[in-house]
RNA sequence: GCGCGGUUAGCUUAGUGGUAGAGCGCUCGCUUCACACGCGAGAGGUCAUAGGUUCGAACCCUAUACCGCGCACCA
């Protein structure tokens, strides 16, 4: 055991430890263990993906629970992977195949594109798991998994054949959200509505066989106009009931369509006439489906109009298109108006383009299992935290709509469904030489919500499953969570057919949203998201942790600011230097017992403070309070550790023949050794360097037990008798912070000894005095029984506290200070008084919490009682 | 439009009925023998607004405003 560095380098040692823990295979997973099971599955990141702070906060928070399951003497299985993210990762490749060779996927074909992927996919597919091992994370790696692997992919498309068969699982030609940029079909989740400036246009139709009659429409699409077959009002619309049945000629190509009524067209929008375009819109499709109104589509999947009959717009992309089409109407005179209009469009998560509703035959899915998916989170089996969350999951699930789960995407897994003379048959393998596979892969979430128990062969699952928590961004509550939830229930992976074993987590974390210091989302664009691994370089994993859980209140967005990761660096810094301090005085005991010695009073308050930290902890972590068990963990090491106790052991332990030097010794290794340990989840290098250099236990403090609530109680038990002494330590804390408030008011500098006098309340001994004087930097601390002449005082809880002085008494600014100090007691006193003389009060507040009062009162008196004593003799 | 969160010191925030707390930043003083990634002291808040309930409200209720999020077929 030898001196520390002067300060806590986290580059020097992560790496190391990381490789020890790696090659101990300390985060392995075993199945056949007689210990209680922990288990979490990671959300796999994209192959795709950099490491975001998103992903340090989500993974921070799983490594903690991980690591204090460890550490409480539990199996844990922390199981990693990635995501194949067929749309994401095939739009990267093919940009750089654009870029390379200039080519698209299609030129390449589907054999050479999918081999590039694979290739692109092998250099960069597991950057983002190298990242997260520099982040600590304790995931077992040897179990880390893809969803291309082809297990994986094999249990996906034997679920999609289940699924069929049940008659789950269905082709139709259906209105879906297409993306005209990524040329597939998208679900509603993936759509994101965004608001965007646009123009509402006044299209005037003229009414056949009424010369000079015009139906004036107004819409947001002009451009689609060639594909218009109809005009709907509601039947109700007294402004158009006479022209119901009859026709209106569509400005281009020319041409009569039917004036149709119908009630879902509202009247009080627009000029309450609707031009219904079947092809391109989901209301306009069921309308014209109600009103036998043909089907026109007049654009191309990638979004060029395809309309030959009007050469002005043919081939136009269609926001082109929209502004042709307009100065065709201005210049036709059937442009009535235009206005500015904000509204909402649905745009390609992804591509970020406004999706197309489009009429396509897709592969659909009608959810099964929706009764028991709401049940079990009404229920409490799966409990999600914030709570709030379940109502928006309950909304979901009762309005939910089958889910398009074909892609136009060549990346993913295929659809395992064989084509042959215009019949298919849906089953994994082929059905023979001319059967041919289906080109569609299925959505990715497909894949992905068998990730809970998928990842899982039969003896790891029997352990397991279900996992205890998973943790993950609101964002994908839908995409993800919810639909993992349906497929537990009904796969049935578990262990019997019970709801309970079935469900693929008991319980939800959902993290905030990490946005900058001004509020804003973090993006690529903005160039407002920090690179993690800067600031791992910068502050060590330990300290961005520490410093981000810190901040991470649950369920409410994070603003980000870098002061904090350097704070939680700083934090890093006064453990190690705590610990450092301690090296220098004498060996370390790995098991010290501080109640079997004589203790001081600022070791009993110590272990006191640690004990209440224990008990608080645990109620932390029950409530998912990540943030505040942080902040517990923070207050004791710098306040109750650092600043008071290790303070006064300073006394204690250079005190000539000090009888409580051993018992502040042992107070202070069995304090360090617990709190590495209720540390070591948040900052896994610091504590465990720090548990290895000064020899606190076995080789790794990873599986070196918890201080839990029943450790914390005994340890209260065993301190019972000396609550007296916690409360004399901490009278002379206080003492100490109103006589350095003296010195600083008469300017006396922190460096400069003087003496102090005290008339005590009741005699101080030596050790507390001297505790006293090293704290408030006095030379001496002598006993007066009377105010000495003319000198500053102060009202402590020890008693009052005099700095005397020669010649630095301002007469003037101590009587303002001691009025001051009186007015305020005064004003509380009145505030007390004023409660306890009221009748309706006294009658309704509880006796013993008018006793308090009455107490409290007292004390202000008698306070202030010696203020008037101070100021009488000042001015004699 | 409906629903859900939020609004407390310059910034980030704790605080679910009894005198508003912390960290950062700021000001001042300190190379005090663990730590200047530090130590000490101080200034700074009509708790978004308006009503209500209550002896008493940052806290409970009702509106309003602003911010964020979800949901929705007003073209």
């Amino acid at each position: 055991m030898s001196d520390l560095p002067k300060a806590y380098e986290p580059q020097a040692i992560a790496e190391s430890l990381y490789a020890r823990w790696l090659h101990d295979g300390n985060h392995r997973a075993d199945p056949g263990s007689l210990k209680p099971a922990f288990s979490l599955v990671m959300p796999p990141p994209n192959i795709t993906g950099m490491l975001t702070l998103g992903h340090v906060l989500n993974n921070s928070l799983q490594d903690v629970l991980a690591r204090k399951a460890r550490l409480e003497g539990r199996e844990v299985l922390w199981l990693p992977g990635t995501d194949h993210a067929g749309l994401a990762t095939e739009m990267v490749v093919e940009r750089s195949l654009r870029k390379q060779r200039g080519i698209g996927r299609r030129e390449a074909g589907r054999e050479e594109f999918l081999r590039l992927v694979q290739e692109w996919r092998e250099t960069h597919g597991r950057i983002i798991i190298e990242q997260l091992k520099k982040l600590g994370s304790s995931a077992d790696w040897s179990r880390e998994r893809f969803t291309m692997d082809g297990d994986y992919s094999r249990a996906v498309q034997r679920v999609f054949v289940e699924l069929y068969r049940k008659g789950l699982i269905y082709r139709g030609k259906r209105m879906i959200n297409w993306c005209p940029a990524s040329l597939t079909a998208l679900s509603d989740e993936e759509v994101l509505p965004r608001e965007e400036q646009s123009n509402l246009y006044y299209v005037r139709y003229a009414v056949e066989g009424d010369p000079g009659s015009f139906l004036t429409v107004a819409t947001t699409r002009p451009e689609t106009i060639p594909g218009d077959t109809g005009i709907a009002v509601h039947p109700e619309d007294e402004r158009y009931r006479r022209w119901i049945g009859g026709r209106a000629l569509r400005p281009f190509p020319q041409g009569p369509i039917p004036i149709v009524a119908d009630a879902a067209v509202d009247p009080t929008f627009g000029t309450g006439a609707l031009k219904i375009t079947p092809a391109h819109d989901k209301l306009d499709f069921e309308i014209g489906h109600r009103h036998g109104l043909p089907i026109v589509d007049i654009l191309h999947p990638d979004g060029h109009l395809h309309c030959p009959a009007v050469p002005e717009l043919d081939g136009l992309d269609r926001f082109e298109a929209r502004k042709k089409a307009a100065s065709l109407l201005e210049e036709k005179g059937l442009l009535a108006k235009v206005e500015d209009y904000l509204h909402t469009v649905g745009v390609s998560e992804r591509a970020n383009v406004p999706i197309e509703p489009r009429l396509s035959e897709q592969w659909f899915l009608r959810y099964p299992k929706l009764e028991e998916a709401l049940r079990v989170v009404r229920e409490g089996r799966i409990r999600f935290f914030p709570e709030h969350w379940e109502k928006v999951y309950e909304h979901w699930i009762e309005n939910i709509q089958d889910w398009c789960i074909s892609r136009q995407v060549w990346w993913g897994h295929r659809i395992p469904v064989w084509w042959k003379e215009g019949s298919h048959r849906c089953q994994v393998e082929s059905p023979g030489p001319d059967w041919i596979q289906d080109p569609d892969t299925l959505d990715t979430w497909f894949s992905s919500w068998l990730w809970a128990f998928e990842t899982m062969d039969p003896a790891t699952r029997q352990k397991f499953y279900p996992t205890s928590v998973l943790v993950t961004g609101p964002d994908i509550i839908f995409l993800w969570v919810a639909r993992m939830i349906i497929a537990g229930l009904e796969f049935q992976p578990g262990r019997g057919p019970g709801l309970e074993e079935n469900i693929p987590f008991r319980a939800v974390y959902f993290t905030g949203l990490i946005r900058d210091r001004l509020g804003r989302k973090m993006s690529k664009s903005l160039g407002n998201s920090p690179d993690p691994l800067v600031l791992i370089e910068k502050y060590g994993a330990d300290g961005l942790r520490f410093g981000l859980l810190r901040i991470a209140p649950q369920g409410q967005d994070i603003r980000f600011d870098e002061k904090q990761i350097e704070e939680g660096r700083n934090f890093c810094n006064k453990l190690w230097n705590a610990c450092r301090f301690r090296i220098r005085y004498a060996p370390i005991s790995a098991d010290a017992h501080p109640w079997e010695h004589r203790l001081s009073p600022f070791a009993v308050e110590m272990l006191a403070a640690l004990g209440r930290t224990g008990i608080r902890l645990e109620e932390a972590f029950a409530a998912y309070e990540f943030s505040e068990a942080a902040g517990l963990l923070y207050a004791f090491v710098w306040d109750d550790f650092c600043a008071s106790f290790l303070e006064a052991a300073k006394v204690d332990l250079t005190r000539e023949g000090s009888p409580t030097a051993s018992g502040t010794l042992a107070a202070f290794d069995y304090a360090l050794s617990w709190t590495l340990r209720l540390l070591h989840p948040f900052c896994p290098f610091v504590t465990e360097e720090l548990w290895n250099r000064l020899e606190l236990g076995p080789s790794t403090i990873q599986f070196a037990g918890w201080f839990g609530a029943a450790e914390a109680r005994e340890l209260e038990e065993r301190l019972a008798a000396t609550k007296e002494a916690a409360l004399q330590a901490r009278a002379i804390y206080q003492a100490a912070e109103r006589g350095r408030h003296l010195r600083s008011t008469y300017g006396v500098p922190s460096n400069q000894k003087v003496p102090f006098l005290l008339r005590a309340d009741t005699p101080l001994g030596d050790a507390e005095r001297a505790v006293l004087a090293a704290l408030a930097s006095a030379s001496e601390i002598a006993d007066v029984d009377g105010p000495p002449p003319k000198a500053p005082m102060v009202l402590t809880a020890v008693g009052e506290l005099y700095l005397p002085l020669e010649g630095i008494l301002d007469l003037e600014l101590e009587r303002k200070r001691l009025t001051n100090e009186k007015e305020k007691l005064a004003r509380n006193w009145k505030g007390i008084q004023e409660r306890l003389q009221n009748p309706e009060v006294s009658a309704r507040v509880p006796a013993e919490k008018l006793e308090a009062w009455k107490e409290q009162a007292k004390q202000l008196e008698s306070a202030m009682r010696r203020i008037e004593d101070q100021l009488r003799e000042l001015s004699q």
